[in-house]
DNA sequence: ACTGGCACTCTTGGTGTTCGAGTGCCAGAT
DNA sequence: ATCTGGCACTCGAACACCAAGAGTGCCAGT
């Protein structure tokens, strides 16, 4: 339908109904408005569009721009400017927490959104390191390393001292059956691991053991940073109500979290929730576009940006799939 | 003066500028409106008061509720509800990014405003330990653990291969050096300790102890988390324009550092800063409520809450101070 | 030093009224 | 069959106007 494709596109750039007579014209479909507005009836009755009110102009549903996304074939390609912007923003990152900052800022930058990415999840990570650290005879500091570079640290207090023989054995076992392993599988191998120790001890091998394994749970210490929650101001006046819903939802980790593990697991490719498609209520007026990123050929994490459903969505897409491949290739290297 | 105070907890009450009338008979002062008129017409000559417009009432400039911040005499107490709901909120936290968090949370539910909290400050803190792990021959992983329970970490690649010897030798010498200093004071302890090593592995072991410095001196590693920036939406009619700036202003970190680092540096005591008397120029129609809290006698960092001018400052005051307090016992203990 | 009164000033809210963009529909042209 | 031009109709936005009310400043009197 060229026609709510018009209608869409012309929405988005001037967020005022659109009319026959105004699309007509400027969209040089070389038909009259009276044309248009057969189209448009037909697209009424089908539910694409709406009118705000009797004798306004048309503005698209939530179905409308369902379909119109559905049928956008090729996405607007990056300009040369933007990617040499993603390049710059990304470049001379040190660690994991700084590539994430520097992505999240660049994707909210680029699309004048609000911009999420979710860290690198534990649970397909493999560990690289495990390392215990006696801070004193009966407090144990705990680090994971993960292969994506991500540490998690704690502290463990433990019911009885350990020495320090049985610090290093008990370094060097979970060295032995946790470095290389998915973190997902890593509980099955540890069970019964305190059993190798002398009875005196084995709560406090058992105590350290949970927190290794709770810690590679993981899902407690799953966490998306966001950027760009100033740019809902200037589209607040695409919602009907304030923005504090919205700005309640992205506050709250738990809800983002939800948010992008509900999406498809389509690596690389972007998938996008459009307004009442989203199951949190304070998020009915807006759009999510995401897409999973990871190292290698897996996604590990997802990531994507946050706008009013009148968002550029040819834009956002281009925007969220150059910069996820860009992340999944800097992770990768 | 009477009549300040009764203006600004009125305009705090009612948002809309307060006129002698009904601020002669709301606050039972016993004198007639045309006596009220005469001192408002001094407040404002002297102004401390200001009419959005001739013939509407009075509402307080900065420098209204400068002196009137100054002359409150008594920060209402909490409630037992409010401290009751303080308790509750900080109960059962498990290490010290679980602290910080609940507790920025409780002071955002509490004042219904953005809360703001500071991590416990590197630079004054002090070094409870220090670990190197070798990930490989090359790469070290430099720990250090605050006194208040706060862990960094790095990843350091070295020139050169360190051997185990190496790296125990470096371990030892830099936990005799520097556990129990303080952070500020390290960079002095650590100089030239990189020369009591062979020549050929002098350099990797610089890098190293140049990170654990780098690490200490902070800076860079300085936070501050935030919650309740969805109550900016609720207080929106405050404000002239947009809430855009503001919400810039505390997405970034730098800035709310910067604001929080100005502070005085009174412990326990909360100081406040209203309006255009903040540097940044997004902040000018907002107040921070702020106090320092700390781990022993000392201020470690700070915590606060930011609002629209026209917020109720003796309940925040309070509801500041009593955050404060209770994280420095939490802290201590 | 406080009070009552009075004239004056503005904002606010309600009511028409007009203007224009937009619609639906129908008869005619292609 | 499909598109087009025309026409009557609707309804919100903008504007002017008016009345009401809240508030002020000032002055004379207690």
């Amino acid at each position: 339908m060229a026609v709510l494709r018009a209608i869409v596109e012309d929405y988005v750039a001037t967020s005022e109904p659109v009319g026959s007579r105004s699309l007509a014209e400027r969209h040089g479909l070389g038909v009259s408005p009276a044309t248009v507005r057969n189209d448009m009836a037909a697209l009424e009755d089908a539910g694409y569009i709406a009118q705000p009110h009797t004798s306004a102009g048309r503005v698209p549903t939530d179905a409308g721009y369902r379909l119109f996304v559905d049928r956008l074939s090729a996405a607007k390609p990056l300009s040369g400017a933007e990617k040499r912007a993603i390049a710059s923003l990304l470049e001379g990152a040190v660690d994991l927490d700084d590539i994430v900052d520097r992505t999240v800022r660049a994707l909210a930058t680029l699309t004048h959104q609000v911009a999420l990415v979710q860290y690198p999840s534990l649970v397909r990570s493999q560990v690289r390191h495990v390392e215990l650290i006696a801070m004193e005879p009966s407090r144990m500091l705990v680090v994971v390393i993960a292969e994506s570079g991500r540490v998690t640290q704690r502290v463990v207090a433990t019911p009885t001292s350990l020495s320090d023989d049985d610090v290093a054995r008990l370094r060097a076992r979970l060295i032995a059956l946790a470095v290389g392993q998915r973190f997902g599988q890593i509980a099955d191998e540890l069970i019964g691991l305190e059993q190798e120790f002398a009875p005196e001890v084995r709560d406090a091998i058992g105590d350290v053991v949970a927190a290794v394994v709770e810690m590679l749970a993981g899902q407690s210490e799953e966490r998306v940073v966001l950027a760009g929650a100033s740019h809902l101001a200037e589209s607040a006046i695409d919602f009907t109500g304030t923005i504090r819903p919205i700005l309640e939802a992205i506050e709250e980790q738990v809800v983002m979290l939800k948010l992008l593990g509900e999406l498809a697991e389509d690596s690389g490719e972007v998938s996008v929730r459009i307004g009442s498609e989203h199951t949190h209520s304070g998020l009915a007026e807006t759009s999510l576009v995401a897409a999973g990123y990871g190292a290698g050929r897996e996604v590990v994490a997802h990531l994507g940006v946050l706008g009013p459903t009148r968002m550029d969505y040819p834009s956002s897409i281009a925007a969220v799939r150059a910069v996820a491949r860009y992340l999944s290739r800097i992770l990768s290297g």
